[in-house]
RNA sequence: GGUGAGAUACUCAAGUGGCCAACGAGGGCAGACUGUAAAUCUGCUGGCUUUCGCCUUCGAAGGUUCGAAUCCUUCUCUCACCA
């Protein structure tokens, strides 16, 4: 195995590293031993659908599975009941036992796209915590103190603007070290926004002795699809892995192209002398970068589907929208009064949300019947068939009796 | 608990009696150009079986007025400072 190529891989994308010697040092001991190193993270026991954001970590995970790492794929079932580490929601009700169980196959069919299976373990932080009891709990306590808790950047803000924090919120960070403490973690990754609690693993690994201090990795956060914030779900700019082939290829291809090199050290699992031959290509005029985009789009369609459906979703793509052809599988409609309004029509079949809204696209230009721009807002259609589109992306195939 | 400031459309933010469906910016949608990209330019951005019209909306409920987002009363919530 060759350390240095390991070192460059491991570091690709990452926002910062601590003690990066001790990695190091556990990947020269893989490379000479074969003994496994442990490397954990931890994921919300909730709302298992993930998106391209959280593969970036699980695509670390991936990387040091490669190189000789075992992961300790932990779910958070304990600390979810204080609440998400952001600070967002104070408290949350806990999960049942059967919840967590559902939510865990969920991520095992979404993670196992990615990770080794045979060098995965998942844990669940409940099983220990539980048994942590009031003393214990107690002696955890002991080993912080509130002027440094407040050194984390949201409690310091928020108690600065004298926001309330509960005391439970302080308990989180120390939960979070003791799973650190328990799993003897060699290396804990995490956000940028988990700095404070990946540290407290490292300090609480120190206090009780265990023998080692783990490294921390920490990955940046994902730009969406604007590029510009997080990809999330509630900001409607991310690319679930669960999505079909067409709109996760459609996706990856409307991201600009600087974007896309942000995608392509994240995201991609090709080398990083791959990627840096195609920027060179680019920036040579040798390469398209709408090939280049392509590559991308098959490569990601490709690990949550298939190399099939990949390339079928990008025959689609280029079929419906480079050659401005109808998609095959069109929604249809059977409207039953003739003749009627237009855009009456339009929102009955849920092209538009609204007659005005209708008018308005009309007037734009932007409807077509049977692929004829239409500019009369009064138009009445009489019986028959017709394949409407409004926009780029919406159709419709109405048969009105 | 006290004092002060504020609550306007998806978000930010103007407007302090009629010219207000409400300036502007962002976002979104659409058109042109393209690689369904980005950048750029342009239009639209409450609803309505029909638009030189009608209806609903400026935290909530009442009130004053010919007329209120704008004035008055009460309430709810947010923020800041003090305790």
């Amino acid at each position: 195995m060759d350390i240095e190529l390991a070192i460059r891989e491991i570091e690709r994308g990452v926002a910062e590293i601590i003690d990066r010697e001790n990695i190091v040092k556990l990947l020269k001991r893989f490379a000479e031993t074969g003994e496994r190193f442990l490397v954990k993270a931890g994921f919300d026991p909730t709302a298992p659908d993930l998106h391209l954001g959280h593969t970036v970590l699980i695509n670390k995970l991936a990387t040091f599975q490669k190189f000789g790492a075992k992961i300790q794929f932990l779910i958070g079932n304990f600390t979810a009941m204080i609440g998400d580490p952001t600070g967002k929601n104070v408290t949350r009700k806990p999960l049942t036992r059967e919840e967590v169980e559902e939510n865990a196959k969920s991520y095992e069919k979404q993670i196992f796209k990615i990770l080794d299976r045979e060098h995965t373990e998942i844990v669940f932080n409940g099983d220990w915590l539980d048994q942590l009891g009031a003393s214990g709990l107690l002696s955890l306590t002991t080993t912080y103190n509130v002027a440094r808790m407040l050194e984390r950047d949201d409690f310091e803000k928020r108690y600065k603007s004298n926001s309330p924090i509960a005391i439970s919120e302080f308990i989180y960070p120390l939960l979070q070290g003791y799973d650190s403490v328990h799993l003897k973690s060699d290396i804990e990754i995490g956000g940028t926004d988990q700095k404070f609690n990946l540290l407290m693993g490292r300090y609480l690994q120190r206090t009780y002795n265990i023998g080692k201090e783990q490294s921390i990795l920490m990955m940046p956060i994902l730009e969406g699809l604007d590029g510009v914030q997080k990809m999330s779900k509630s900001l409607g700019n991310y690319i679930g892995v669960d999505e079909n082939p067409n709109d996760m290829f459609g996706k990856l291809l409307s991201i600009s192209d600087e974007l896309m090199w942000r995608y392509y050290e994240l995201l991609s699992s090709k080398s990083l002398d791959e990627v840096e031959q195609l920027k060179i290509g680019v920036q040579h005029g040798k390469l398209h970068p709408k090939h280049v985009k392509e590559e991308l789009a098959i490569e990601i369609v490709s690990r949550f589907h298939s190399k099939e459906k990949a390339l079928e979703a990008k025959n689609y793509f280029d079929r419906v929208h480079a050659k401005k052809e109808i998609p095959d599988n069109i929604p249809e409609f059977t409207i039953s009064s003739s003749p009627i309004w237009i855009a009456k029509l339009l929102t009955s079949i849920g092209l538009e949300k609204s007659t005005s809204q209708a008018r308005r696209d009309i007037k734009a230009g932007a409807v077509k019947i049977d692929g004829k721009k239409i500019s009369d807002e009064q138009l009445q259609l009489e019986k028959g068939v017709y394949i409407i589109q409004v926009g780029k992306r919406r159709f419709g195939k109405v048969t009105i009796l």
